[in-house]
DNA sequence: TAATAAACATCTAATATTTCGATGGAACGG
DNA sequence: CCGTTCCATCGAAATATTAGATGTTTATTA
């Protein structure tokens, strides 16, 4: 019982002729009676009676009227459901913890009114499950905050070099130095992202380089915690300025001048090659590239 | 978007895969992948996405499911209707006031006691129009009371020869003649029924061989108002036996002796040739055969 | 790391279905 | 009685669906 039959059907119905229906859907009138015998045949009843010149629903053919315009209403309803909702969708958003602070405080608030009906799941994840994450179809889009990442299963739609430095509170006896070795530094309290955060990767490989080691005195990957820790004990920690520059201006916390270590990070909007772009990643994306990023 | 491809779709979207649906529905994985292409082409839009070896469902996809199980379910819904509901119905049966009044009062009751789910619209009509009714399929089945018809275009469930006579009041002065002639009592007023009805046609043209002719006193289709007529007021009739045997039993009413006047008058249940035997009328028409026209 | 297997896409050829046009019969209207 | 209308039917043509073979990608396993 195909839907192509059933309209056909309703047609003949609402007309009380197979040739009036043929003209009006631009069949011949041979393919009606082919599409209304089928129907027959299938149901195993007579829809119409033909007596004379006139055809005449039987019960059957009644109870088929009503059943055939339901299944016509739904089918109408849905086209016109996808049509309008082409913006509503969801969003799985998966970052590191510190782009989600960031991304939720400094956009979200903008985004939702904007978009009120694409609705957002925000979740963090380790830097090494990210990619994972789109490889599996789990995450719609990913935020990176790790050494620069080109592959070609992966598209990336937005990417920044992020300044890290040093920080410390600005009471701390380096606060001042100038031209500091990372040497100098070494020895300190400091206080990490855990080691599957992807700039604490890129951190401690450009440490290997150098022969040089650290076992930080804490490792969480909370970076608000990671601030508040280091001002009340007076620790270092290494940071992408995006999560410093408030307490910074606010004269909590200072860049250290470490000269001989310049790590490159990059925060970088990836989703799969294989994504299916919907009306929401557009929108998102493009959202994106315009307000985020752009510190 | 036809339902072969629903169903498919939601085999599809149960399963998560391609494959495993094709063997669930005896297609060839090719056959799945097609038509799934079909419904995304056909909605302008990505059901599943293909990621890795994974298959997902897409916001639309999702909302696509919902609507196919609604179809399915009222698809199905609708198939269990037609099967179960075969024995009900609605019969349009017409025929003459007399019959549809003996009808009711000796049947109806017990017919909608034995099959409650079949509904009966009765209504009298002119015996010359009872034909056009079924030709344009308006009655269902008629009951004709009138010369034997056979037309190769209606097929005769049933037919009896109806015994019809001249009737009066039982204190009428022919009450108790014997042998009486046409001739003796036409000069009496009579109530007939109206000459659309068939018995009355019957009877003028019996009686125009005789180059004899009747004007009643009073024409009316109403058998039961005729004999109350008749008794109050002394008057004639000619009616057949169905319509006066009780009245005759009670000693109310009495046949006239006329010897010369035997007129053949057929109860006939009818329908057109080309009327399809719902389950209903098949057993309307059995009911009727084995109950109606055996007295 | 290479071989194998699993999953979906794509192409082509076979198959099935749908459609049309022509024809026919039956019934209606003038 | 003839022309017209209406639906049924038939065969041919057009179209759609399906299967099988093959390709690509990815995951698994040895």
């Amino acid at each position: 019982m195909e839907l192509r039959n059933l309209i056909t059907f309703i047609h003949v119905a609402e007309l009380g002729s197979f040739t009036k229906a043929a003209e009006q859907l631009g069949y011949s009138q041979s393919t009606i009676s082919f599409q209304i015998k089928q129907l027959e045949d299938e149901l195993g009843c007579l829809l119409f009676e033909r007596i004379n010149h006139t055809i005449t629903l039987t019960e059957q053919g009644h109870e088929l009227v009503s059943y055939a315009h339901q299944v016509r209403a739904l089918t109408e309803d849905f086209k016109e459901t996808l049509a309008k909702e082409d913006l509503r969708g969801h969003l799985h958003i998966v970052t590191p913890d510190s782009v989600c602070e960031e991304m939720i405080s400094a956009h979200y608030g903008d985004f939702h009114r904007k978009y009120p009906s694409i609705y957002i799941r925000f979740s963090t994840g380790d830097s090494g499950n990210l990619l994972h994450m789109l490889d599996r179809n789990e995450a719609d889009v990913i935020i990176t905050l790790d050494h620069h990442l080109y592959n070609k299963d992966y598209v990336v739609a937005k990417e920044q070099k992020i300044p890290m430095h040093f920080v410390a509170s600005s009471e701390s006896k380096f606060a001042h130095c100038k031209g500091l070795s990372i040497k100098d530094i070494i020895g300190e309290p400091f206080v990490l992202t855990e080691y599957g955060q992807g700039y604490r990767r890129v951190f401690d490989r450009e440490l290997a380089k150098k022969s040089l080691e650290i076992t930080p005195v804490l490792e969480i990957g909370r970076t608000d915690i990671i601030t508040s820790v280091i001002m009340e004990n007076d620790m270092i920690s290494f940071l992408p300025d995006f999560v410093t520059d408030e307490l910074i201006t606010e004269g909590k916390l200072c860049h250290l001048d470490v000269v001989d270590m310049n790590i490159d990070i990059w925060k970088q909007l990836i989703y799969h090659k294989n994504k299916w772009l919907s009306k929401s990643m557009k929108t998102f994306i493009e959202y994106i590239k315009t307000h985020e990023f752009t510190n």
